[in-house]
DNA sequence: CTTTAATCAATCGCGCACGATTAATTATTT
DNA sequence: AAATAATTAATCGTGCGCGATTGATTAAAG
């Protein structure tokens, strides 16, 4: 029972954190219009352009109800293409424009002023970073485990 | 430069981790037709009934572009009365009813299910926890800031 | 007492998240 | 080759978050 206060506030920490970051990124990214999600999709094809839906879905942990709409809004602001799979015609294939490429550095500089203009010391927080990614790991096997477990009762029963 | 990386990579997990965690919670609030942020209004009204909207939006960071949709659909479900204040006509009271109150222990008991049936031993995040919450004092202070400088800069340029 | 400022809830618009379903295409089985 | 299953993106509906504005009410200043 004691637990679940932990829990509780763990939780609530982690919600508070994610929307104040979330924040502090919008604060970054407004002079370009874009989200914080949107940002995501860029810094994964500027790691490796040209990927499907479905991937940078698995990337972000994201997926089509979700990304659908947001790509289609990026393609609209000019950052990306997204085009049809001639090879297998279900993927949807994302691909940067010009825009979207030369804008890298200009957005991390974006960023680089934010942390020094908010006095941020981020690297203070390495730590934080391992602890953190501890903790979504056993939060993802565990709702992992869940859905398995659903799916093996859906094939036992029939 | 590569504090931008640390940034990234922190912003990330703390993003995922969120959305995991409210997962999690809404599995367990399924039942009852409960969303996380409204058990966060509940948690509140549990341990002090009768605030007003604005003391709800204090303690769980929001406000009531996010609130008032909130609350009329918690409302609507019989968990809460909203109701003017008397004495000021601007405030809008929110008292817990019965379905609210008595809903306390079953919901509580569900959430220690869950963490049992997923073997999730949060104990362990103990310090997990310090980290996060350190974290997040950090952003809100340095976000804060920001938003005094902006005011200084209104107030001094007229 | 009247004007002005501050407070508070509500409203509006937009962009995620996400459970659930659908439709199209490809892979697999029979 | 035909039937079946799996994969993929799109669609739909709902509920947050939140920047911005509005309107009502109360407090403060002149």
């Amino acid at each position: 029972m004691e637990d679940i206060k932990l829990a509780n506030q763990l939780c609530f920490s982690v919600y508070n954190t994610s929307r104040l970051f979330t924040k502090f990124y919008q604060k970054a990214l407004e002079e370009f219009n874009l989200t914080y999600p949107q940002y995501l999709v860029l810094l994964a094809l500027w790691e490796e352009d040209h990927q499907t839906l479905h991937q940078i879905g698995r990337r972000l942990h994201l997926e089509s109800n979700t990304l659908t709409p947001l790509l289609r809004r990026m393609e609209q602001a000019g950052w990306i293409i997204r085009e049809k799979s001639p090879q297998d015609k279900r993927q949807l294939g994302i691909r940067l424009k010009d825009k979207g490429r030369d804008a890298k550095e200009p957005i991390q500089q974006a960023i680089a002023d934010c942390l020094g203009h908010e006095h941020l010391d981020i690297s203070q927080y390495r730590e934080a970073h391992e602890t953190i990614v501890k903790l979504e790991e056993t939060l993802r096997t565990a709702l992992a485990e869940d859905t398995d477990k659903a799916k093996e009762n859906f094939n036992g029963t029939i």
